[in-house]
RNA sequence: GUGGUUGUAGCUCAGCUGGUUAGAGCGCUGGUUUGUGGUACCAGAAGUCGCCGGUUCGAACCCGGUCUUCCACCCCA
């Protein structure tokens, strides 16, 4: 045996039962988001480099994979630069392509590109690969899906309600319950630093309050010392870690810790509209929870963040995440253009459907009926039968060799084919064919039109 | 990017403190059965023990490097 062939790590090959899964989840992704009015659009895989640089802070920089420029490259780096061996320098010089790192920044990219044929407010769906120079690990991979809704052009929460709404009506239609749809707005985590006089360490404050539910209550208050925030501040952050009760108790209570604050006061508004509509509206299956510690996408979102986490009692990251950008197109010069949108992370929910064993039993795309190769003149007269099959709808093929008839049968029986028809000299003189029922052994002698009927 | 972990036949794995020709189950091929699969029995093929280097009389086993797997951190879907 020679040397064997890999793929890169953190990829993977999908088998045809795997594919079917994936279609299964897709499907029913794709079609709610019909459904709510967003239409599909596709943004090619890779993105000029500058179109993606930056857009994800340090850490994202670092995760997006560079594509090597062609022709010799290197000769046109200067000596200086090249006996530097600074490789954050050199990658401009030598990289001008990347593969796309989301499918949030490559959308702003095309409505700014686009803005005269789109007509406003623009609600698009895309469901495409993205890739991460990333360490895999469970449920990481450096090549996965993403499934995105998103609206341009509304400031109107209703946005939010409906997005809330359309995650729970996917969840519910892939059977996956108990899911809990988590809730915040950046304008809160603002007020919040506001108050406690820590505006310049938003960042690093809503980092480490992020990690309550991981690291606990202690290991917060350790991570924000270890970030020079005062103690005075972590103090007055107290009431965060003892939220309770409802929505709405817990949102009075922020209310209660962000009354000075203007900001804050106007993200716990915002988030009272959505919990009391959705409210009003229902959800199915999903749980919707506000949770002020949840801090995501922290460089681009300004207003409402979601977060889904898969059911309790599985150990999954979050399987979707979303929220609402003021002004993603400013940095591709298209101003005042809010958007707020989601994402559901395919191969996750697959790896959750799976543990759970939530996926149906597949309506078969498999073969229903194999017809035995006895030879040319045989084959020929199978064949004519197969065409007809087909042209009624029925999955139906020949088994290509002449081989022996045990091989031909154990094919049929691997593939978990539901039928064989054997057809020989017997039967291509009394035009009848012998229909074996694969799964009891029995078998028939029969006519076409019976043998029509048999397989519907 | 940091720390740990994993790699032996197509697959799942065993292989003792380093000792001669590296094993099992499943699968595969052939036969018992040239118009009958799923069961049974018989026989067989298949591994430079992830890769490169080192230590040793001797390495699947010890050491170093590298790739890969999985896990934690960082970050994220």
């Amino acid at each position: 045996m020679s040397k064997k062939p890999s793929i890169p790590k953190g990829t993977r090959d999908f088998s045809p039962a795997e594919v079917v899964k994936r279609q299964y989840i897709m499907d029913a992704i794709k079609s709610c988001f019909t459904t709510y009015g967003f239409a599909p659009i596709e943004t090619p895989s890779f993105e000029n480099s500058d179109t993606l640089m930056g857009k994800y802070g340090e850490e994202g920089d670092r995760l997006i994979f560079k594509i090597l420029n062609s022709g010799d490259f290197l000769r046109k780096v200067d000596d200086a630069l090249y006996t530097a061996k600074d490789s954050g320098k050199m990658t401009p010089k030598i990289s001008e392509k990347a593969l796309r790192y989301d499918l949030t920044v490559p959308f702003a990219r095309y409505v700014v590109q686009h803005q005269n044929e789109i007509t406003f407010p623009f609600k698009r769906y895309q469901i495409q690969p993205v890739w991460r120079a990333d360490r895999p690990q469970k449920g990481r991979f450096r090549e996965f899906f993403q499934c995105d809704a998103d609206v341009v052009g509304s400031k109107s929460l209703w946005q939010e309600v409906e997005l809330v709404q359309l995650y729970d009506a996917v969840f519910t239609k892939l059977n996956l319950n108990g899911v809990t749809i988590k809730m915040n707005n950046r304008k809160i985590l603002s007020g919040i630093a506001e108050v406690i006089g820590a505006e310049d360490k938003l960042i690093d404050f809503t980092v480490a309050l992020d990690k309550l539910d991981k690291i606990g209550e202690e290991g917060v208050k350790k991570e924000m010392r270890e970030k020079e925030i005062s103690e005075e501040a972590i103090t007055k952050v107290q009431p965060l870690f003892e939220m309770t009760g409802t929505a709405k108790e817990q949102l009075d209570a922020i209310a209660a810790l962000l009354a000075s604050s203007q900001t804050g006061m106007q993200g716990v508004e915002e988030l009272n509209f959505i919990v009391e509509n959705v409210a009003a509206l229902g959800l199915e299956t999903a749980q919707l929870a506000i949770d002020v510690t949840l801090a995501r996408g922290l460089n681009y979102y300004t207003g409402a963040i979601f977060e889904v986490s898969a059911p309790e009692g599985v150990s999954m990251g979050s399987i979707g995440g979303g929220g609402r950008y003021d002004d993603l197109t400013g940095i591709f010069g298209m101003k005042d253009v809010s958007g707020v949108g989601i994402s559901f992370g395919l191969d996750r929910i697959y790896l959750v459907l799976e543990e759970l064993n939530l996926f149906p039993e597949t309506a078969s795309a498999n073969t229903k009926v194999l017809f035995i190769n006895f030879g040319e003149k045989e084959s020929l007269y199978a064949l004519k039968a197969i065409k007809r099959l087909r042209a009624a709808g029925i999955n139906a093929e020949l088994y290509p060799d002449k081989a022996k008839m045990g091989k031909q049968m154990g094919y049929a029986d691997k593939r978990d084919i539901k039928f064989s028809v054997l057809a020989g000299d017997n039967e291509i003189a009394a035009e009848t064919f012998t229909l074996k029922n694969m799964k009891s052994g029995e078998q028939d002698v029969v006519d076409f039109k019976t043998l029509l009927i048999k397989l519907q």
